[in-house]
DNA sequence: GATAGTAGTTACATAAATGTTACTATATGA
DNA sequence: TCATATAGTAACATTTATGTAACTACTATC
């Protein structure tokens, strides 16, 4: 294996730790990975997401309208008896995949490593 | 390509949240993955970690004790004139690769993405 | 002895995130 | 008319994160 000789200036650094800042931006915080990975297994109406994920309606409001944002998550009105409202991931959240499989990987190896004592 | 039958139970889904929600407890926040990035390109003492990251030394301090105590980082004391201490990267960072390296590739191309207008 | 550099810490202040409770609006059926 | 269900929102409280400024301890050099 040949050590690639990467171009490494101070501007390349600065910008790779902005797309690391951007994407915590769209995705850190407490919520927004759950909510994701809770539509990963199907669309929910408000309540259910409440629900499912532990998390207060004012909390969830306000995440789900950042994701819509940012083109992560739709939301589906539905003509129901009493309205109810679907949200599920748009096609573009796909391209988290990566970044969620390797969160989640990562999540679990260390969670191992230090129920048994490092 | 053969779609899998995933072992999908309540269960399982609350572990994938709470992996997750570790990994953005260890790493998440505004300067974990800051911090580790810029140490990526080689060791700093404290000062050159607060002037690289822009970062005060009151929350330089806390960030890199919380890092070391989840044995991302390593501090070692040096024996000159005033003293120094270096920051590095363990060996047990490498395993955030994966994590560092999604998130670096979609911060980027999410960019794209918005500057292009959708 | 005075000054300056390194690595922090302390006390204080502010900002951002999250939580709690109660409320609105709409519609259905008892 | 009253209770119930859905999807939120509003007002308020609390907690957590972050920032600023000044200070300590140590040592070397002027």
């Amino acid at each position: 294996m040949i050590k690639q000789s990467v171009q490494h200036t101070e501007a390349s650094c600065k910008k790779a730790r902005l797309a690391i800042q951007d994407t915590l931006d769209v995705v850190g915080g407490k919520w927004k990975l759950v909510l994701i990975t809770v539509l990963r297994d199907g669309k929910r109406k408000f309540n259910e997401l409440s629900r499912d994920a532990g998390i207060s309606p004012r909390i969830l409001s306000k995440e789900l309208q950042e994701l819509e944002t940012n083109g992560l998550v739709h939301r589906t009105v539905c003509n129901t008896k009493p309205v109810t409202v679907e949200y599920s991931l748009t096609d573009y959240s796909e391209t988290l995949s990566e970044v969620i499989v390797a969160m989640h990987k990562w999540g679990m190896a260390h969670r191992d490593k230090i129920i048994s004592g490092h």
